[in-house]
DNA sequence: CAGTGGTCTAGACCACCAC
DNA sequence: TGGTGGTCTAGACCACTGC
């Protein structure tokens, strides 16, 4: 009696995690599987689709098939009670650590710039175009601060594997003009550049939902079409309530593991 | 020229989202759909897989396929910095009145027992039998409250609709004979009643994954096969850094949000 | 029993990639 | 150009549910 698609996942599960197909080596093609276990090749697809959907395999259209290189990764996004400048720093220097266990490098580029930011943002930061009114009239000096945000896009690595893409907002009356638009912000970050700037971040709150990627999204984690990532909408605020940053994390779900932690009272 | 998978899903989500399938009611069945687009049923199964992975519609075998109640909730995970017993409940207060605001009831059913946690849960409590040794020699004794733990197990429902499952372990040492094997434990729930025992939770983490459903979490939660789950592993110390109780949260990934608040320092 | 989705086949054509 | 996966068909049989 021939195997069922879940038999099969199951089979090639066991076999990824038994070491037959290392992490990163060329996994077999949907023909020479097909072969294997006698079965139509829709039935290998959909043993497949189980396995991409798990990240434990990626496909790529012409080339093939490869086997997830990496283990899970833990984002520390809260390290107990007090978050400061310098011990955001240190969440980084605790993934810094995590991946040199394992061998690879912790690698970012980060790309300025200074545009409109989309609505939900400007939403956020309370700049948000109210419809009718005086502001229609200002249409022409819409690209003044008031509207603009500097955005800090940060491509993260390990080693040579994407495995994180994050979008950081600032208000350009802000940030404008401000080592927050340098490459380097300097010792503590932006955090410390915006408490300097007399917004230090007081308060903070992140929002954590599930998603398909956008298409450039996948293209950079090289995600395959059946993976999902986590969105992470991480927004800052000063002592007045302003939302001072506002930072997209997006993460390829299979990859990772979130953590918070904090203390009573 | 016929439709491709991807464009009958992007239709059937447009006509779910305009409301021509309301929350609640019959979808159409895929020979149904098969006839409309004039497509094998292969694709049309291809299409509804999109919709059911994205939880805006569910399939139960030999029944037929219904479109999603709920809209998507928000999980207070903490709110600001100070996380007491008493704000413990103001979270469950949030939800309750998120409900109401959509018309339903939240509710809740609890089940409670004692007996021998998972070996994850006693590690956390550091109750994990080390091989060999003199734990080796008290097998007969092992059922006594040093490897035992007391189980609250609740089931929560947004009306008529299972939305998420908790299952709460205690050390049998602390909690047993407790009204923490009451079904209710009384003004402040279980954190106060650690409280009084001389454990009160000093220190919170969770931790947040993606995985698949088990079979009898599936069940309960009425989730399609394609359907993932958040799960979030809550751990409670004491100001010793005792664990006093583990947390396992499970949620239907795309009925949920989570939310994390905090502040600086 | 009728209706529903679950799964499978054998073959086909296409798009994309590396050589 | 050859190898890879993406997608589709027309039909089939099965398992489960509700009547």
């Amino acid at each position: 009696m021939p195997l069922g698609y879940r038999a099969i996942a199951d089979e090639l599960r066991a076999r990824i995690e038994g070491g037959q197909y290392p992490p990163g080596s060329r996994f077999p093609a949907e023909d020479a599987l097909t072969q294997e276990f006698d079965v139509s090749r829709q039935t290998v697809n959909k043993a497949l689709l189980q396995l991409r959907a798990e990240g434990l395999i990626r496909v790529e259209r012409g080339v093939g098939t490869t086997v997830r290189e990496l283990p899970v990764l833990t984002s520390h996004r809260i390290r107990r009670q007090r978050i400061t400048q310098r011990e955001a720093g240190n969440a980084r220097g605790a993934f810094q650590a995590e991946l040199a266990g394992l061998g690879y490098e912790a690698r970012s580029e980060v790309g300025i710039s200074r545009e409109r930011a989309p609505a939900r943002i400007m939403e956020i930061f309370g700049l948000d175009d109210v419809p009718g009114g005086r502001s229609r009239k200002r249409d022409a000096s819409r690209r003044e601060t008031g509207h603009m945000a500097v955005i800090r896009l940060r491509k993260m690595f390990a080693g040579d594997v994407p495995v994180q893409l994050a979008t950081g907002y600032y208000p350009a009356d802000i940030a404008a003009g401000t080592s927050i638009e340098e490459q380097d912000t300097g010792p503590g970050g932006t955090y410390s550049r915006l408490a300097e700037l007399g917004h230090a971040p007081a308060l903070f709150s992140e929002r954590v939902t599930l998603r398909m990627a956008a298409d450039d999204e996948a293209a950079f984690l090289r995600l395959d079409t059946e993976q999902r990532v986590y969105e992470v909408e991480r927004v800052a605020r000063d002592d007045r309530g302003r939302a001072v940053e506002v930072n997209l994390i997006v993460m390829p779900a299979h990859q990772w593991q979130l953590t918070y932690e904090w203390s009573a009272e």
